[in-house]
DNA sequence: GACCATTTGTGCGTATGTATT
DNA sequence: TAATACATACGCACAAATGGT
């Protein structure tokens, strides 16, 4: 292994109990683009500078062209670099220097981020819905749904990324059993296990103050600043299966996305 | 040429004057994701239905799988289809009304946006940039830029919606002498003035405390929780034409979007 | 449960085209 | 013009997930 990158993603490398090295690891092209994206997001390279050529990370990297390639399209995609042929790679303006970014668009890359991220959770419980959580999940008041409460961490980070507190559907309750020790993202699990599938998810993004409960999951004081975001994943008939709510200290998190002409 | 498509874009082939097929073409991929993305609107496959696998479409379109999987890539990033390894291709509930999906996020909507709102300019002045601005827009510290102060009006509202500061690149200066009674978006105004043309936005969006400039013109007060957008409109080289930023009182708005499947 | 064929995902090598410097 | 750098496109191999036997 000439390789200089360590994977450190959730899944990532683990010795198996016969000694062998069974690696899990994330793909080469996903680890690289974390890497580059860390490493912009440090200031090692200066918002405007120009990225080293798809050869020189070829050979920094010990990977071909083509995977080389693949790591930079996840970063142009997330905004974070602007590619011209002839020219190369620039730190697109408007990188972050030093702050977590993440850019969802699409649902593959809201499962991709739970992927990446680990969701710890500290509370799988049946709950009976009061009035403040009916309306935005929205379901009726005193309707009893399965809730997931807890924090989601970036692998290697001291600090937690958000709170969070998922309501499930009673109907899907017996797919949740193993929750706590499943990889990936809870619509997921469900989707594949019920078989019932997702038609859209409408995502809400608002500031407000960190409410109590999300507070004392972070360790934060209630009241500070935060950015929260509620997904509905909704089925085919519009009812809600689930609804995630994720509460993100407002400094250490910003939504990016990049808006293009037409369709 | 044993090929079934007939590439019909801006760009496409043409005779040369001796006679020769120069073809200057769009790229294969290209070509074959909006046959596909025709026949998929034609409703040739039914939404919920498999595409054929990349093999067989290989064959169809006589091409390598490296170039069907681009095409693929590019509907996925539309939104028209879903893919799943060891599964196959599927094309996305609600597939053909994807340009609603991109329609609330993208140019033209900010465009419809600034149209159903007034922008209120409180101030237009010649700027030295100092270090806060010059990290978000990005500019170097003491570089001269022209900004736009004020608040936005929803129409017979008794709230304005945001504070807002724009900075404008100095070379555009000229083109802003009336923008105090020009309707529309500030960006849409430089792009028809100076003929340059806006390559990308990226917009970011995150919570924070309100600043002192935009309590005061909004008249609340500072330190309240806001969320801010910041936009920058960039061009083709990656420079930023113009960047706005927006401050939200908290408790009056909401971001809201819908994530679909494929990217 | 094991096994297998199918299908997409990842990764490598190579070659050529085209825009920029 | 020449060199550089990204874009497109061919080929191959194997891995991982799926769905059936």
């Amino acid at each position: 292994m000439n390789r200089e990158i360590m994977d450190l993603a959730p899944n990532s490398a683990a010795s198996e109990p016969d000694g062998t090295f069974e690696t899990t690891e994330s793909p080469l092209y996903q680890q690289i683009a974390r890497t580059l994206q860390a490493e912009i997001e440090a200031g090692d390279f200066p918002v405007g500078s120009m990225l080293p050529t798809e050869n020189e990370l070829c050979t920094r990297f010990d990977v071909s062209r083509h995977t080389i390639r693949d790591a930079l399209r996840v970063l142009g995609e997330r905004g974070m670099v602007s590619r011209r042929r002839g020219s190369g790679t620039m730190i697109a303006a408007g990188a972050p220097s030093s702050r977590y970014v993440q850019a969802m668009r699409s649902l593959e890359e809201l499962t991709q981020y739970a992927h990446d991220t680990q969701f710890e959770i500290q509370r799988l419980d049946k709950v009976s819905i009061e009035a403040d959580m009916a309306e935005l999940i929205p379901a009726p008041v005193g309707s009893t749904w399965v809730m997931l409460e807890g924090r989601r961490w970036r692998p290697q980070s001291l600090d937690p990324i958000c709170a969070t507190a998922v309501f499930v559907h009673l109907r899907f309750a017996e797919h949740l059993h193993d929750a706590r020790t499943a990889k990936g993202a809870i619509y997921d699990l469900i989707e594949r296990r019920s078989g019932e599938r997702i038609a859209e998810v409408v995502q809400e993004i608002s500031a407000e103050r960190m409410p109590r409960r999300a507070a004392k999951v972070l360790r934060l004081r209630a009241g500070a600043p935060s950015l929260r975001f509620v997904r509905r994943y909704i089925d085919a008939s519009g009812s809600p299966m689930l609804t995630s709510m994720n509460w993100h200290p407002a400094e250490h998190f910003v939504y990016r996305m990049r808006l293009k002409r037409g369709g």
